[in-house]
DNA sequence: TTACGTGCAAACGTTTTGCACAAAC
DNA sequence: GTTTGTGCAAAACGTTTGCACGTAA
């Protein structure tokens, strides 16, 4: 991570109104370099490997006030598991459906001509405010195809 | 539920070589006629108030067997909640952000014309082979809509 | 009659909480 | 000096499992 990361990390924290703590640093310095979308087991283990040790009651609060304030997106897995991104820009996800690992991509074409109709006749769409429409990749990464051949 | 319905589960359940047992008979029933996607728990509690009750145990073995069977599929919510839908034609989802409700959707418009890219230059997508385009539209059902305004 | 399903209670993995001590401001 | 964060241990939560008994075919 260059030195411009780390000051970036600090301003972010401040600009958030949040203290600059030591375990909220060691958290984006990792989310900011790896280009990975982490569980929280897996954060704790590489922090550990990285002898940033840090308790995972700590890890799961700060995780909770990073996402609050926007510093950090939290995303859920296809097996419901949790996973943290610290990418802030608009993107979509692909995901391998047999090992969950998660790619930030970006879609090419538009969505605008995309829209929602009710499946069941008793539904109505009409009064929903829609927010977002996200587009989920869901297939089979390289390493998951080979080692569905055996 | 009509006759036809029930005579149908018998027959799904034939088909599909599973036992036609008085727990699957009535997870079915209640996916069947209501318009909902319910999480485990709610699933006990309509059914305790139906004087149909099931233990917790024979609840999410049953889910798990029907589920790897096709009968009713299993979804993630936007919190990482689980929740089954009786299995009908393919489709997508409406989610509400602040409630959680899913309502099952068509998607009009093609797909055809969008893929994803990278948004990491070290990441390489071309090897991926993808199965499946989801859409997902987030927004706001009238109730929350409602809500917010207090 | 035999294989399979059910329900209880116990175990499990993940996430949250209460609280004393420590660090940030 | 005051407010906020940290880490431990315990609790809570949703889900799964082992096992004795019951039911479907």
């Amino acid at each position: 991570m260059a030195t411009n990361d780390y000051k970036n990390i600090l301003e972010m924290l401040e600009n958030s109104g949040l203290r600059a703590t030591r375990a909220r640093k060691i958290i984006l310095e990792l989310l900011a370099e790896k280009n990975r979308h982490f569980t929280p087991e897996e954060m704790l283990e590489a922090l550990r490997e990285r002898g940033q040790p840090l308790s995972i009651a700590t890890l799961y609060q700060n995780l909770a006030r990073l996402v609050e304030k926007g510093l950090v997106i939290k995303i859920v897995g296809l097996d419901g598991s949790f996973r943290y991104d610290f990418n802030h820009d608009p993107h979509d996800h692909m995901i391998c459906s047999r090992c969950g690992k998660i790619v930030d991509v970006v879609v090419k074409g538009s969505l605008e001509g995309i829209s929602a109709q009710p499946m069941d006749a008793e539904d109505d769409l009409t009064n929903w405010k829609i927010l977002e429409k996200r587009v989920e990749f869901v297939g089979l990464c390289p390493e998951c195809q080979a080692a569905e051949q055996n």
